[in-house]
DNA sequence: AATGAATGAGACTTCATTCAT
DNA sequence: TATGAATGAAGTCTCATTCAT
């Protein structure tokens, strides 16, 4: 009776090698079906894809999440904090000039969710946003609006110190998230059609090139301003 | 009342169980299936959800088109036209001073991408790019390029004339078509999300403020200009 | 109440150019229907070819047949009489020697078969025999018996007159049915593979050479003949 | 009812919902569609019959099968090759009498068809002949034109040996050949139609009996012989 | 824990049939 | 009578999910 087969514990604990994957299977999951869900959006993705991609089987996947709906929440909400902490990183030195912030806030925002590939989230909300509204609600939530007071922190500094001219910030704020989102759309959908690629980082250079000189004061001497 | 026979009157007139409407069939279908496939994607579109919207049966969709792809690249291309036409249809007396040439663009076009329900499909193309890239393709050939240059005519005038300062022209229409797409993005996914909904035209208003200002050439010699 | 406009009896008696056909009408669909049905199948024939051959439409095919099935079973039973009219027509003169009435009976039948296109018949019903089993057997009932009984007619004479050895007429006469049968089926069917086509008409002769001399009375001592 | 946690043995176990049969699968599932079509026709079968005479679900055969085309060309390809071998190996000792072969043929065929189920493919192949010519040809050239070959080979050194006499082999061997077709599609057809069934046995031994006395060579002095 | 064969609900699509014109 | 647009039942096929192994 001793020397059977399916004795588990027969010897010495065999060397876990594969069991350390087990703890980084839910994140290789998540990894890959980001991915997916990003490239085809939700109904079109298959599981199967999501398994190959992630080196498993589908049935694995069922021992991770519930499944594929479950699967996408998780995606897309295990990405919103590090989605904005990437954003909130991404000011410098907080006593630096106000344009100084926000060109640091956009490019270093962009660089960062490159880095963390959260780039395709924002186009995978927005493609699903009338499928799943209360995913929607929540990433709005945490980052457009934080986004938002964000920028609107660094703008309104900027305005109580004279860097920038006078606006009404809730609409600015939308105007300098724009470009990062438009970026984090096209590079995800649109690229492919550019015969030259899209020079992201130009786009990103001369928009806050043309946005910040918008909100530079006029030239004080009264000589220079159009609006009044 | 009296001695019919057959009496045509004995009950209410059952109503026809159908019509026959081959002229208006065709872009009732293409309007439904336009509204429904921007709401939910390509994917999750269910023909019984299209045919209900546009009042016929799911047989009947498949007398006008050959099947669900078909339809909806129809959808897409039959609005990729209006859409450009739209946007050129928005620029003003080429007369006017550039920089209200740029604003009549980005208003107009906005207004009567809206008028035309046309608002929905640039969403709807960017979420679908990578299962049709084809398709992505034709819209950015149509829409995209043409209307950088629509922009890019505008902004060169400008230059030349003195109105704008010099600036990386191609980038710089990217920077100005950013605003009309996100605000259609925006429209046909967060908008829901947003309690005091997204005021768009304040938006846009904003955006060309910001945007047309930091065109303006430097107030270097006071010899600041409009062009006439 | 004179006046009406649907009055069918206003004026003369409209000449009834197209009505001519009415009476054509039911034929022409009936030699379509046959045709589609031999050649695809009652499952696979689509009443649009049906109707698209005999020059009409689909909802025409209504006036004259209660439906596919109706159609199908016309096709069928109207082509048993004339089959059986055509085998029974082959006979040559009943005083001719059982072995000429053999051939005569066997080539005429095809011949008459083909002229009147009822060739498609044998094998259409026996592609649906599993389908159609109550068709089956009326067809079997009024054309296999009949031809058997036909066939057995003449075997029987000549083995009475001594021009054909006596055999089990019972099973003879399949024997002798056989190759008609298979010609039929054959030439809707396998013709389209034989590069060079099928010699029918030499397949016949060669059979009823074979068969007929399997059929002659042994060489007992010199005495062979023939009946008179 | 005593004290016993999660009752193991509280009932009967239920029967698995399913099992797992990867091997067998494919065969049967073949062996079902062969049935299937050869009753109904490609058209007329549902695939929810032939999965349910396969014992699985719809799904399942999708497993296996790429469809029901893929299932049907594989139901005629997967029996071309044993209804050709099922031939050659129906040749008895090919020293025999050429006589004698040609009775082990044609029996032998018939039997090892049978055996193997092998009779309803002619009948199947020869209904959708039209709808799958290429499925035809192929069975055309396997079975059909290799089937002419052997009754060809044993006929010609029957002539040669002066067993038989001298005939037009290419025609002759459709004339031997037809029992063992007819004999396959008339028990796939027309045979629920015989009130006292069909005697295929029978059949096929008085049309040897007949055909091979047709071969005979003439005694015309006598010579007849039969080669050693 | 992992697999992948099997399931079954649900989608797309076809086409016989109906009926307004 | 003839048409053909519209219908809707029924079939093929897909794929998320389950579960025996």
């Amino acid at each position: 009776m001793s020397s059977q087969a399916s004795h588990p514990e027969a010897g010495p604990v065999p060397p876990p090698k594969w069991q350390r994957r087990k703890e980084e299977r839910p994140s290789e999951i998540l990894a890959a079906a980001a991915e997916t869900f990003v490239e085809h959006g939700y109904a079109a993705t298959k599981l199967d894809e999501v398994a190959r991609r992630a080196g498993v089987t589908k049935g694995t996947l069922y021992i991770y999440f519930e499944g594929k709906e479950a699967l996408f929440k998780a995606v897309v909400r295990e990405n919103i904090v590090p989605l904005l902490l990437s954003a909130e990183q991404s000011l410098g030195d907080e006593g630096a000039p106000a344009d100084q912030l926000l060109r640091d806030l956009m490019y270093n925002w962009w660089r960062g969710m490159n880095a963390a590939h959260l780039g395709g989230i924002p186009k995978l909300v927005m493609s699903e946003s009338a499928n799943f509204p209360e995913l929607a609600q929540i990433w709005f939530d945490e980052v457009v609006v934080r986004g938002r007071e964000l920028f609107g922190q660094v703008l309104r500094r900027g305005i109580a110190r004279g860097t920038f001219r006078p606006v009404d910030v809730d609409l600015a704020v939308r105007v300098f998230l724009a470009p990062v989102l438009m970026a984090a759309i096209w590079k995800h959908s649109m690229v492919a059609c550019e015969k030259d690629g899209f020079p992201v980082e130009d786009y990103l250079r001369i928009s806050l090139d043309i946005l910040l000189r918008g909100l530079q004061v006029p030239a004080a001497a009264g000589t220079e301003k159009r609006d009044a």
